[in-house]
DNA sequence: CTCCCAACCGTAGATTGGAA
DNA sequence: TTCCAATCTACGGTTGGGAG
């Protein structure tokens, strides 16, 4: 392949020889009747007459393929006015001449149609899959959301708060479909870990929310208190690593995680969801990841009771709906 | 203005080459 | 061999600047 002036990807020819004078305009290649002639090694009726052919049999309209443009040829000075055929109708003639060269050009845009092809095809699947997997997530989501409701566990704003949960939920999994419709695009979400969460950290976090909220008589004395180094276990478990590369190598995850192992663990003999919770915001908070751009919690206390509430009655089957649920949100 | 010329486009008819 | 599409040759038409 060769890359002319205009950095349009044309094709080399065998010999190498092939130059191509190029105008661009609106992202595509313009020639002349005598430079296509060139360019597939012929004369000017040949493309002449396939041009018309190619018109009368519709295979593209001449409107759209075809613009009169002005311009000054090498041993002159004044302007003219010539037609001028984009890259469709070049192709198009390519596959019409028959010479060496034009043999040439089929062999590569047959192989770029078909590199494009697979490679298209590929991507789409991925996609597909995808937004398939998103959206049985939802389905349980929902399921689930309806078996903790029926079970009269929620108050009202703890169920307000979980259904806030399943619409940003569901909002991501329109984002992707969007996605997949290429009319916006979204990063993937891989924030790095600045600081870790280690077990005094924790410990003294924990202490100061005990505290907070005995004053308040919200708590007894065997909140936060912790059983056979259950705490101890879970933190060590999501700092862990293979071979130098981490277990859970970005926040999301790590957070996702922390949240429910520490509820579903029971490392607590009371106050599980309220210091998985806390954990949660405290760690998120550490690597300043709980705000979003406009300085609002990603989470917000109600979404994050009913979070915790949500974690606490699922099944232990589906961890990974409930981690992939956190992760979704942050 | 008309005429000439350069550079282009279009096509009729002859020729060529490959398939049946 | 015949047939047909692609190609070539030759020629006429169009456009627009410049000379007279």
């Amino acid at each position: 392949m060769e890359t002319n002036k205009g950095e349009i990807i044309i094709y080399r020819a065998k010999n190498g020889q092939t130059k191509l004078e190029v105008n661009l305009r609106d992202e595509t290649v313009w020639l002349t009747q005598e430079h296509i002639a060139k360019l597939f090694g012929t004369k000017r009726p040949a493309i002449t007459k396939h041009l018309n052919n190619i018109y009368k049999s519709a295979e593209l309209s001449e409107n759209s393929t075809c613009s009169i443009l002005e311009h000054i040829p090498p041993s002159s000075k004044r302007f003219y006015q010539t037609k001028y055929y984009n890259l469709d109708a070049i192709i198009s003639v390519g596959y019409r001449i028959n010479s060496q060269r034009a043999t040439q050009f089929r062999i590569w845009a047959t192989k770029t149609l078909h590199d494009h092809l697979i490679k298209g095809y590929t991507i789409n699947e991925k996609r597909l899959k995808q937004r398939d997997m998103k959206l049985q997530e939802l389905e349980q989501v929902i399921k689930l959301f309806r078996d903790t409701k029926e079970s009269r566990l929620l108050s009202q704003s703890e169920a307000d708060g979980l259904l806030q949960v399943i619409t940003d939920y569901a909002n991501s999994w329109i984002l992707l479909q969007k996605y997949d419709e290429e009319k916006i695009s979204i990063k993937k979400k891989t924030a790095k870990e600045k600081s870790i969460l280690d077990y005094t950290k924790a410990k003294d976090a924990i202490s100061q929310l005990k505290n907070n909220l005995l004053k308040k008589k919200e708590a007894t004395e065997i909140f936060g208190q912790e059983r056979n180094h259950g705490l101890e276990a879970i933190l060590g478990n999501l700092n862990q690593s293979f071979g130098g590369k981490a277990l859970y190598p970005s926040i999301e995850q790590k957070a996702a995680h922390l949240l429910y192992f520490v509820i579903k663990d029971h490392p607590f003999v009371d106050g599980n969801k309220r210091v998985g919770s806390f954990l949660f915001i405290a760690y998120l908070a550490q690597n300043k990841y709980l705000l979003n751009k406009n300085g609002e919690k990603k989470i917000n206390d109600n979404a994050l009771v009913a979070l915790a509430l949500l974690v606490a009655q699922s099944h232990p089957k589906e961890k990974e709906l409930m981690v992939a649920l956190v992760t979704n949100l942050l």
